[in-house]
DNA sequence: AGACAACCTAAAGCTACTATAGAGTCAAGT
DNA sequence: ACTTGACTCTATAGTAGCTTTAGGTTGTCT
């Protein structure tokens, strides 16, 4: 199977194989005479464990992680429940978060009920008084 | 004010300062003689704005979108409620999003609840088999 | 032989910064 | 006057996870 034919059956695009190959989430595949790459099932049993990962929004790391530990068998799965545990949290801290700042968007939003004078918009008055504060930095690859 | 009070004051690192000057969410400022930035309350106000709005997790394209509106006053505030009521709705659609997801761990959780073989866990099946979707992409700076 | 799809590599672009390197400015202390 | 140290300057690269682009090669069909 070409490049092409995998994309299609792992739902995903040529290029996103290709650099997947690059960070080695998959490995370097035999070529073909003509130097294209030849895929076999094993890897897109692969290939479709790295995209489900990546639906669940899992990083490149944790992926990295998990397959570690799956080239590992004779380890048990202990370690790969840590991981998952881990990336459940990290998909909580993230809700709270969005909840919390729904919660200010829609104060703030309640401000302003008309088109008014731009003077009189609550809205406006909010954004430019409210004190800035830090934010603690959050979990990037959840955005 | 000298750019390192400006970032004390605004709760931003000097770095931040300079990298919205080059996106033009700030204006340039005057030089002194030995080519400092000098600032004034007006740039800490808008600076306060910016700062503001990223704390809401509003993109930069959106607080461009902000700022241009707010340059003509006399348009009143219907545009800049509009901006923020879209806003929200992307926060959510990401909160749906997440909440689906969470979902979706932790069934997966649930199938593998001790370590065990990785033949038996359940986890591991499941991120082998599961079908691989297409996922509507996202809005992507709310992650 | 010529057209066209599919493939190849390498590099740039996206967001919103952060970090690093190397050089210049300025005020205080000796 | 000289040095030290804090602050500033520009330019460049790195972050995550791809997507896009440019420019060239391979394979198949007519």
């Amino acid at each position: 199977m070409k490049i092409g034919e995998l994309a299609k059956v792992a739902h995903c695009s040529v290029e996103t194989i290709r650099y997947y190959e690059k960070e080695a989430l998959l490995p370097k595949t035999a070529r073909s005479e003509g130097n294209f790459r030849v895929y076999g099932a094993a890897h897109l049993e692969r290939l479709r464990f790295i995209r489900n990962c990546r639906n669940l929004d899992m990083s490149h790391e944790e992926i990295h992680a998990l397959l570690a530990l799956t080239d590992r068998p004779q380890d048990g799965c202990g370690g790969i429940n840590d991981v998952f545990d881990q990336h459940i949290a990290h998909v909580d801290e993230r809700i709270d978060e969005l909840m919390q700042l729904k919660q200010q968007l829609t104060t703030l939003r309640q401000r302003c009920q008309t088109d008014q004078s731009q003077q009189d918009c609550g809205i406006l008055q909010g954004l430019a008084s409210m004190q800035t504060e830090q934010k603690p930095h959050r979990h990037r690859h959840l955005g």
